[in-house]
DNA sequence: AATTTAGTTGAATACCGATTCATATTTCAA
DNA sequence: TTGAAATATGAATCGGTATTCAACTAAATT
């Protein structure tokens, strides 16, 4: 949906998932149900790990059943990377939303963001592991993502609330942050509240890590 | 090395490899083209579809040979990601040791950094890949790594050369940012110089990201 | 109700690649 | 020089698991 229109044909075929798109109820509830059970077999187990066994018997239906929605291991993957990645780009969308600046905008997106990697922690996982098994379709992902927050950082930049300067690598900076504290702070060890993570970026982003002189001479 | 002493002797048998350390000087030299083989090959074909054989054949020997030296794949995993990390953080010590201040410090440790996953693209293939096999060592070698790091800042906090502030989610934030950078910019595509990368991130450390005052009213 | 279409089943298949092992060669110390 | 220890070989083994398929059940259509 947030994918240009010139792959039409392509992502409708794709994206329905393969094989046969269900054409009942029923099938749709399936096929949803191997998704989700995927989602949290991938997360738990990783993803070469996991057998199709695994995710079929999560989802309490038989292993054939797999093949009449998916055409394997990988397009399962692939589909819930895009799945996963829209539901985290809304999410964070939604709470961004009501933000007054650009740095208000980072804080709430940041704290969102920890809050969400905590409370779905398979995306990560899924996520960075789609990276191994199909580079492409996480390099999707994370231009999909970087594009929209470049276009974000250029509105601030026009309405002077951030410094003018290199957007997309500053873009690139911030998703690696977020990315590793998450990774740290989010799923390994909560022993720093979010607030005290978010108030540390935001008086980087405020102040800048050195104390000497502000702007160039 | 960094790590508690309980775990002395698993960890004397696993550093020096598995079934037999090499006793002959020819058995280090195969050892070693083992390892560099590895290397290569996780790095070009990932862990996941690197075959033994495919390791074994870079290396020049048989199959059989592999089994003198490493207990199994994952294990030679696990020597190649503590040889690598190893190798990095000397590196960039060097790069950094001449450095006048902090911020020079980041900067020239940024630049290092892009330099050598350019120069070495298998090092974040491994390591990363590493996280899925066996957190314990991606773990083990981004807490020593930080470890570092953090003494570094506090002294620059010490010196009066950086605002004072949680430096531990500092440093996670600073080698997020590095990890993503590199990977955009070192390994996928080289179209905005490593000089314009370092001074936007130098930027962003000397002024933040914001253009209203510096320093909380 | 009968017929067609969609969905489900789970055992059998088919393939792949990590590990083992008996044998052969090289190195080294006495 | 000779025998013991270390190293090297590569074909055979062995376990695992993704995928297929023929038979079965449920739902929709007429």
């Amino acid at each position: 949906m947030t994918t240009a229109p010139q792959t039409n044909i392509a992502k409708a075929t794709a994206a329905s998932g393969g094989p046969g798109a269900p054409k009942t109820a029923r099938g749709a509830r399936t096929r949803a149900r191997i998704l989700k059970a995927a989602e949290h077999t991938f997360g738990t187990l990783g993803y070469h790990r996991a057998g199709i066994s695994d995710i079929t018997r999560a989802a309490g239906v038989a292993q054939g059943t797999f093949y009449t929605y998916f055409a394997g291991k990988e397009e399962i993957l692939r589909e819930l990377v895009r799945d996963m990645g829209h539901q985290v780009r809304a999410h964070l969308a939604a709470e961004i939303l009501d933000a007054g600046n650009r740095l208000e905008a980072e804080e709430r997106g940041l704290r969102a963001f920890l809050q969400y990697l905590y409370e779905n922690p398979s995306l990560y996982r899924v996520l960075q592991e789609a990276q191994f098994v199909d580079e492409a379709i996480y390099r999707d992902y994370y231009e999909a993502f970087g594009k929209g927050y470049v276009r974000m950082l250029a509105n601030a930049t026009r309405k002077g609330e951030i410094r003018p300067g290199n957007n997309e690598v500053r873009v690139w900076a911030l998703m690696g942050m977020s990315n590793f504290l998450g990774l740290r702070y989010a799923l390994w060890e909560q022993d720093v509240s979010f607030d005290d993570i978010v108030e540390t970026l935001s008086d980087l982003f405020r102040n800048g890590l050195t104390l000497d002189g502000k702007e160039k001479p």
